[in-house]
RNA sequence: CGGGGUAUAGCGUAGUCCGGUUAACGCGCCUGCUUUGGGAGCAGGAGAUCGGGAGUUCAAAUCUCUCUACCCCGACCA
């Protein structure tokens, strides 16, 4: 009993950091801030990883990859960008230590560095410094780059995955001729984020454009999708950049047209990153543990032999090698847990690391040819013959993967207000959830609202109607529809 | 960076006020036997320079000074 989780409902933080440990993902690295992902977290994310990769690759990007180390100077080229990245910064100062006598090992003064060395926030700027050389004409164009990389931005308040100052994303970065392809491929990235989200992690988003004040330091335009977690509040899971001219004049890559002009190139910028993890956690987790979505679910499913001695092990090991080969060979991440643990406690572990489909298997089975499955999603249990297992396994793991996203779909959708009064706005705030209303439009009241309650602007979604409606606080005609939450 | 707190075995704690045997307990770990359809039982065992340093004392986990690290709460963030 010792091995519970705190109450999801009472003790949410609690509750995420005691499942994040417990299902074996993540640990505390020894500086504070960082994370080790272990084995069945990294596979978690490998899956995702995975399937995102096939998606930009299938539309065209190639993977490279851009030094960890980019020089103090070119986070200034670009003002903005500067700015937002100023105070989380990791800078190389030295190349050496030394012993010293008194205080043990220390940095050497004699190895500071003439130009401090900045460890890559994000990576515009080392990518762009190389675009300049390689482009020339609009015959190098577009270049659709993109790099699985860690970057670092020092943080004070941390947790795993959803905030470390270190952490695993992918970006892509990429360069063409016109503001119009540009546009198209900051809008197409979009798209595949949320057929990632949705289709693979059974997260649903919102897709939207960020207020001004929310846009990615050196973006014209910053998009996203946003996602509302069970304490109900949003959580930004990918962002896709229009960068307009700026890092093509902050770097200055000049290509020649076709009819032999010289133009700035046009550019965008995207990423999502491990903090997708926390969204699958935060989305589906129960107060049993995690529950995966079957397409990136490290195991899928999990066999429990129940057996009393070493004759009973050897008929439950020769059912299960009867049909095990046969569902490996469909592709079903099958695993079999054949530690000295009671059932009991692996059904409560496996619970813990949310695997969608467990499957018993102990003499009574075997007698009736039977098989007795588990499903994670809503705990209902199915008894089914041994020949049947082929044909029911993989279509019950699609049955669970949209199970699970209809329930948090729905979950999203029953804490979706539309207010018109500020009053309800704060109220729903207050309680949580996701409040769609007028905005006028201006940083001045947007301002106002975040410290008054502290939600922000989650996004200006794609499908807003702001006709007729009236800005929330200052009562002007609505500039915009706009989503207001408080936020990770 | 401001306010508050903690530091004792892998983890969680007791002991500290009021100094005095061999530093205790739970979980976990190791060995063996018995177990196994919702977190098994018994027996044995390993594991701690009590955060570091200095001081007071016959004697320090306990008192004093100091350093360090971490945690919680407020301003920034994928």
């Amino acid at each position: 009993m010792s091995n519970q989780l705190p109450e999801q409902k009472t003790n949410f933080s609690k509750w995420y950091t005691a499942v994040v440990n417990k299902a074996g993902l993540a640990d505390y690295g020894p500086v504070k801030g960082t994370m080790v992902i272990k084995p069945y977290g990294f596979q978690l994310w490998e899956n995702i990883k995975d399937a995102f990769d096939l998606m930009i690759k299938s539309t065209g990007h190639v993977n490279a990859y851009f030094p960890l180390f980019i020089p103090k100077s070119f986070l200034a080229r670009e003002a903005e960008h500067v700015e937002g990245f100023a105070k989380e910064c990791a800078i190389v100062t030295h190349t050496r230590l030394k012993n010293d006598k008194e205080k043990g090992v220390i940095v050497d003064p004699e190895s500071k560095l003439e130009e401090e060395i900045v460890v890559r926030p994000t990576s515009e700027t080392v990518i762009w410094s190389m675009y300049k050389k390689w482009v020339q004409s609009y015959r190098d164009l577009p270049i659709l780059i993109n790099q699985w990389a860690n970057v670092v931005r020092w943080e004070m308040r941390t947790r795993l995955f959803l905030r470390t100052s270190e952490f695993l994303w992918q970006e892509g970065h990429t360069a063409h001729e016109t503001q119009e392809e540009a546009q198209d491929e900051t809008l197409k990235i979009l798209e595949l984020y949320r057929q990632l989200s949705e289709n693979f992690l059974a997260v649903p988003v919102y897709q939207g454009v960020k207020t001004d004040s929310e846009k990615f330091a050196g973006a014209e335009k910053t998009y996203c999708i946003e996602a509302m977690m069970k304490d109900k509040r949003a959580l930004q899971a990918g962002t896709s950049h229009n960068l307009g001219q700026n890092f093509a004049k902050a770097f200055d890559v000049k290509f020649q047209t076709k009819d032999n002009k010289e133009e700035y190139v046009w550019a965008t910028s995207w990423g999502v990153s491990t903090r997708l993890v926390g969204a699958v956690i935060l989305t589906h987790g129960d107060d049993k543990g995690l529950r995966l979505p079957p397409k990136i679910a490290p195991v899928q499913v999990i066999i429990i032999p129940i057996a009393k001695n070493e004759d009973e092990i050897k008929i439950v090991k020769n059912y299960i090698n009867s049909f095990c080969k046969s569902l490996k060979e469909l592709g079903v991440r099958i695993d079999e847990d054949w530690t000295n643990n009671t059932p009991g406690y692996k059904f409560n572990e496996w619970e813990m690391k949310g695997v969608p489909i467990r499957m018993e298997v102990g003499l009574r089975d075997i007698k009736n040819e039977k098989i007795v499955l588990v499903r994670r999603d809503n705990g209902e249990k199915i008894f089914l013959s041994k020949n049947e297992l082929v044909n029911i396994i993989p279509s019950l793991l699609e049955e669970i993967q949209d199970s699970l996203f209809a329930q948090a779909k729905k979950f999203r959708d029953d804490n979706t207000y539309l207010v018109s009064s500020y009053n309800e706005f704060q109220s729903i705030i207050k309680e949580g959830g996701f409040v769609r209303c007028g905005w006028d439009g201006t940083t001045k009241t947007e301002i106002q609202i975040k410290n008054e309650t502290k939600a922000t602007i989650r996004c200006i979604p794609f499908d807003e109607n702001p006709i007729g409606k009236h800005c929330i606080i200052s009562d002007k005609p609505a500039k915009h529809e706009v989503i207001f939450a408080k936020a990770y």
